[in-house]
DNA sequence: TTGAAAGCGTTACCAG
DNA sequence: CTGGTAACGCTTTCAA
């Protein structure tokens, strides 16, 4: 194993010390312009890496931020994270990617293992499952720098997150619209602010226009593909099975979809559905599934930005939306296909 | 900015020398049990927490592996780095995820920066662009421990694949038994092995059943969404367009798909497709795409282990298949839906 | 212009 | 059983 060479070494074979070596190579005035080329030039030839750790270890900072994500293999979460990547590598900065399996426990075992790596921040998206913030109290005590994305909570945390009650309402008005009167609500834990707010988009538009609301119409549950396939059998087996649903969650609208098909039931004659999605999944259903399009890429560079202002002394708090905006396609429109 | 605790702190306060902190924590003998455990008290409630970057000075290792992927938003790779970040972490390793971004400059970027930051070893799935290898041999040169997965090359690197030869013949073998006699095959560049495996079991199969082969229903060109599309479109307007479609990559499949329904075609009645693709990507489709059933999280942990046997010493380079199979869906079936 | 030495947090070796 | 000290790679301050 070839051992790395060292300023120390470098100083050694031109017999001077490793503080000249040191101002030489970092461009510090204070040697001579024939001893600093010297100086160089070894360098350049041994292939002198800086050490990482040495210079934490001084300065007492990683370059190195922190990204919690509830599951990488989800598209939406895996767009985003690369756009973070990015962003922060632009900036000179590593990224730790973590995944908490959307679980309390997990986002935890995260949590702590960031700290232990002295990270200089943290950005992340909650599990589903998390609804004590006790472990990000304490990374507040630390003072560690930390923006929530996408699942976010109301905790004075800086947070980035798209404006979930317009579009949800904004959905629902369009099903309204397009005759649906029994609208199913599709939603992961009720613990989670963003089911909370789409379903209060989802809400709204109801009333607002003179929809009766039917509790058994609502359900939130856990935001995954087997408990959207559950909820989706059981609502299209009630004695009035709904004729649209809005689902909150990508997981949710792909696994509806599936169901309703599943039953040989038609879309949208027989029952209009739309969600919140990726646009190139909705384009792969047929018919094409109505959706909200988000800006995943935008969503990751305001995230690292807020994290970066934390980082370089900005205390203040920023809640950030993203707009978003609902994609009319044929899932919801009774002219169209299939 | 509260300061982190350090040992030195702690024994500052007990007035002890730092060398008795430090094997008080660690568990060393040569330490009184009442000693011992005020030491690990004041820890405890003091929340020291030992910092990584000493240790790595300290040993020379950073436990930490870096991990290059050409496109982490694309679900196929997000599902692999799932993996291998849950394995590396279950054997006390840190994961530093890059995205190459599919081009060769980005790979570069990617390279350096893991090296610079002094990782123990990395993982990696070439870019599509990749065809000069001097990035891995310098790796080599170095000692850095490489894995190769999914984009492999020969090149003496250990790696992990799947059986693609044996899959694309046996898709191919599909389509023409089921009536199929002018087989399109979409690939991606021909400079990665993966498309000329495929294009290699595909070629055989047509020798095999004495189909004779047409240069212009092979289509290798890049790897996305559009070029599949401008492809796929190309070859449906062909004098003789092709009855069957086998996509040799997850974003072609989807592309084609598109393509084909696009232009009012039916699947499988006018033409059959089936490719590599994700089953719950092939799901969402209507009809159900045929496709290659690959066990990404198998590929992940036998990365992993292959690397984590070479940072511990072994220096044998093996070539790991995990084996994929044809699952068959609608999309080839001519008797069935749509 | 250059050198010497301290310090960042930890461990390991050698004395007491 | 405990203390002192050198070492890991680098920067910085002070002295020559």
């Amino acid at each position: 194993m070839k051992k790395n060479i060292s300023q120390r070494d470098i100083a050694q074979m031109l017999n001077v010390n490793v503080s000249t070596v040191s101002r030489a190579l970092k461009g510090l005035p204070g040697v001579s312009p024939e001893l600093r080329q010297e100086i160089v030039e070894l360098a350049e030839k041994q292939g002198y890496r800086p050490n990482p750790f040495a210079m934490s270890l001084r300065y007492n900072t990683t370059r190195t931020i922190g990204v919690i994500v509830p599951d990488l293999s989800f598209s939406h979460f895996s767009h985003i994270v690369k756009s973070i990547e990015a962003e922060a590598r632009k900036a000179g900065y590593m990224c730790i990617i973590t995944d908490s399996g959307e679980t309390y426990e997990g986002e935890l075992a995260c949590v702590e293992l960031l700290e232990k790596l002295h990270v200089d921040g943290i950005v992340m998206g909650l599990s589903q499952e998390t609804e004590d913030f006790t472990h990000l109290e304490r990374l507040k005590q630390s003072n560690i720098p930390v923006v929530l994305f996408d699942r976010t909570v109301e905790l004075g945390f800086s947070s980035v997150g798209i404006n979930d009650v317009a579009t949800a309402r904004q959905m629902t008005l369009h099903l309204i619209d397009g005759g649906a009167r029994r609208i199913a609500f599709l939603g992961g834990s009720n613990q989670m602010k963003q089911t909370i707010d789409r379903k209060h988009g989802y809400l709204e538009a109801l009333r607002e226009r003179g929809i009766p609301i039917k509790r058994e119409l609502v359900r939130c549950n856990h935001a995954s593909f087997n408990a959207g396939l559950t909820e989706t059998f059981d609502l299209l087996k009630l004695p009035e099975p709904p004729d649209a649903i809005l689902a909150a969650h990508g997981l949710l609208a792909g696994s509806a979809f599936q169901a309703i098909i599943s039953l040989g039931l038609r879309i949208p004659g027989d029952i209009a559905i739309c969600g919140y999605m990726s646009d190139w999944v909705s384009d792969m259903f047929h018919p094409r599934v109505t959706f909200v399009k988000q800006n995943l890429k935008e969503i990751g560079r305001k995230t690292f930005k807020l994290l970066h202002d934390q980082m370089t002394g900005d205390d203040s708090v920023r809640h950030l939306i993203v707009n978003a905006h609902m994609e009319v396609r044929e899932s919801t429109q009774k002219g169209s296909s299939s």
